[in-house]
DNA sequence: AAGTGGTCTAGACCACACC
DNA sequence: GTGTGGTCTAGACCACTTC
């Protein structure tokens, strides 16, 4: 019955994957249980779970106390989505990177910012817009709000040399964040700055973070046109 | 020295994480290794390793052998990117599903289809193009190639009631997909298709998928203007 | 060479969900 | 109740990397 011995997790975790992409388990179908699993394959039961939990955490499986483990249905899978610094983004695509500060201001919060940091509208941010570019090409467009009362520190940053984004991610932790990527017409005034046509269309990004429900930051990222995202799963 | 009895990896990783958030470690440097946490928080070390391997994994810690383990100095969080079936992705925002194939025809693989999916140019694949509604609106057009050698069962589904999306994620498991999202101005073909206007920006995200080194399909998916993608952290 | 994380074991108890 | 996965333990050996 034990047709390999000194399996590890990832071998059993490819084996399983493997009887689920042949249809030799098919979906919603139950699945052995830990115990069975861990005869077969002649280790120990924490082993096949570990493998179990990875196939789990990937869509691939569903598990639930006392119902066992199924081969999901719906293999919704989930691929991982990094947020670099701008700098390295670009430095990873071989350009040189440098930035520009267009605008750095106190201002009231407007209820829209405001309502996604989970504010009051009117309290005092930090509104700050910049260009970063690859080797002098208009990369990315960002508008930011910063909460002044999380990052106080932000007010004597000198922005010529490091930008709000690298700043931030170097000294200020987050723990939790929502972000919305869609696709936009370019305005007359983000075609100028991104050097293209007005109505080009735009990738966008919104971000906003929190450090243990301090609201850091909101962002609106524009990429100039042709950037892509990748990804693999 | 030991605060708290009973703890699970889930409350050691929150209060790692809370360490990290608080900035009491500080981004590179080295935190104390799996043997002095156990003592620490009075459990086993396998218990510590599977608080650290999370954190680890959401690109918080980095870890090496031998080197330890440090607070991460550029925090390449990662969230999680699903990919739903349509029919259900339409149903969660509370519309009615439907979608109406545009065309369905054997055609030998172009050159750029060839190269996505790693077949030989002029293979034999299935090319459909179909439009899904939410509530009679366009909602996104997809733009499909199949290869007929690995899923030769396509050719005779009927795709009026179930779409090659669903059809393919019910019947052919992936195990390996290669995802881009961009941005890109409607054609008048596709502003037709989607009721919109030559040059709006729609939001598109090309998909190609492999079941074990055996190429799937590879798809084009134009969203109509608004749509959005969420995600958290 | 030596110290760190990576993994595995054999066993145990618990939590939950279905009976 | 009862069976499943979820978690934990105490110990062990291994792999890698830096010294």
């Amino acid at each position: 019955m034990t047709t390999a011995e000194n399996q590890n997790w990832r071998s059993i975790r490819d084996e399983l994957n493997r009887r689920i992409a042949k249809r030799i388990w098919l979906p919603g179908e139950l699945i052995p249980g830990e115990v069975e699993l861990a005869e077969e394959f002649g280790c120990a039961r924490a082993t096949v779970n570990r493998a179990l939990r990875e196939l789990a955490s990937t869509g691939l499986l569903d598990r639930r106390r006392r119902a066992g483990t199924r081969v999901a249905r719906h293999p919704v899978r989930k691929a991982t989505f990094s947020i670099p610094i701008t700098r390295i983004e670009v430095e990873d695509r071989g350009a040189a990177w440098s930035h520009r500060v267009l605008s750095n201001d106190r201002l009231p919060a407007p209820a829209q910012v405001a309502e996604r940091l989970g504010i009051k509208p009117g309290q005092d941010l930090l509104h700050q817009t910049s260009v970063h570019f690859a080797d002098r090409e208009p990369f990315v467009l960002e508008d930011r709000w910063i909460s002044i009362d999380t990052v106080p520190g932000i007010l004597d940053v000198d922005f010529s040399h490091i930008s709000a984004n690298e700043w931030l991610v170097q000294n200020v932790a987050f723990t939790r964040g929502d972000f919305v990527l869609c696709a936009a017409n370019a305005s007359r005034t983000e075609a100028d700055i991104l050097d293209t046509k007005p109505g080009a269309a735009l990738f966008i990004v919104e971000r906003t973070t929190w450090n243990l429900d301090m609201p850091i930051t909101s962002v609106r990222l524009a990429y100039a046109p042709g950037y892509q995202v990748r990804m693999e799963i």
